[in-house]
DNA sequence: CATTCAGTAAACTCAGCAGTTTATTTTCTG
DNA sequence: CAGAAAATAAACTGCTGAGTTTACTGAATG
């Protein structure tokens, strides 16, 4: 029996949420989207907190990070390198993906462990490692260092695409992002490969 | 005759904006602060926002441009990446400047003018762009597309240094920055050195 | 010395909005 | 269908904080 009522609040939460902020988001509002009294939105949550962590959760487990990344020694490191951008990139041009991160950004002072929670969640810097660490172990890539080589990777990645539309709404396109890709995996390769 | 009461506001509000950002901060707290009465802060300030403005422009100041980027054929080209990425970094090791910047981005969308006016400020992807065209042109570097790379480069330096900090507060060290600007250096003269 | 101007301190106004109350209606359930 | 449980609408409470008012102080000017 999936509770109708308590949908409803959610999804009205979540745009009214997603509009206005945390601060300009009203309670009247989300109950009028919602075709549902105010005192019945809090019935079903706590308050305005409470609603606006309950979003936060729901959408959150949307972004289950997919397979794990591993290093395949018998495949070209060119083509994984490709996949593991083209993955992350797929994220960065999501406008749901997007406006929850842009969402709780703008409320990491009121939700210092939320903020916190979902940052890590998202944050691939230790999987790239490890396949950093992997593929120069194979002999695929020559570096030094692997966890500089993972996050020059990330970094060229968002640099352009993720970091400033985080800031000034919303997303890029794809044909832009598959010109990062391009030139981030270029750059790393030409920088990077085995003799 | 510099206004004592005009600068003694200014300074309390900088302190109260900078540790509460904008919403938080008290106007009783200001004035406090500046060992002033509220009345008077309101004669000297149009407002709580006149105030807010008036702290950003008087900051931003701090930060004009130093010297235009240009390449020089002469020096060699590891060098001028060398310089260029410490002036970058410099900033991004200031914590006068990194607060300026979460303050107003906290506040991006009370003061979209202001947020927007302030990153154009302080963007230097034009002078990059044009330093790397000069620099493929005179064949110091081999590249097709000189904005790919004056992006990338500048995406190398924020990546961990700069945008992370952006949200989390504090400053990256002056050993980690050296790093990153070692590694980003090395890579984009691997990647698009003259052969 | 008196008038004016800058400043002070503290009480006050006013609006916005989260959350509550009350009186009433709708919808299940046995 | 009776009675309980859930929901509604709308008025109300209570707090917070920006900006204002009022009554007062003191220093400079002429």
């Amino acid at each position: 029996m999936t509770n109708t009522k308590n949908e409803q609040i959610l999804a009205a939460s979540i745009d009214e949420f997603t509009e206005a902020g945390f601060e300009d988001a009203r309670m009247d509002s989300v109950a009028a989207r919602a075709k549902v009294s105010k005192r019945t939105v809090y019935k079903y949550f706590e308050g305005k907190e409470a609603l606006f962590r309950a979003i936060v959760d729901q959408r959150v487990s949307n972004f289950h990070t997919g397979p794990d990344i591993r290093f395949d020694a018998a495949r070209p490191i060119r083509q994984q390198l490709w996949t593991l951008a083209a993955t992350e990139g797929k994220l960065f041009v999501s406008s749901d993906f997007m406006n929850l991160l842009r969402l709780v950004a703008r409320e990491a002072d009121r939700f210092p462990g939320l903020a916190a929670d979902l940052s890590a969640r998202i944050d691939k810097r230790a999987a790239f490692r490890r396949f950093f660490a992997e593929a120069i172990d194979a002999g695929a890539l020559k570096a030094r260092d692997p966890a500089l080589v993972a996050d020059q990777f990330l970094g060229l990645l968002k640099a352009d695409a993720f970091w400033p539309k985080l800031h000034t709404g919303g997303e890029i396109d794809e044909a832009s992002m598959r010109a990062i890709i391009t030139g981030a995996v270029d750059l790393i390769i030409t920088g990077y490969k085995a003799d």
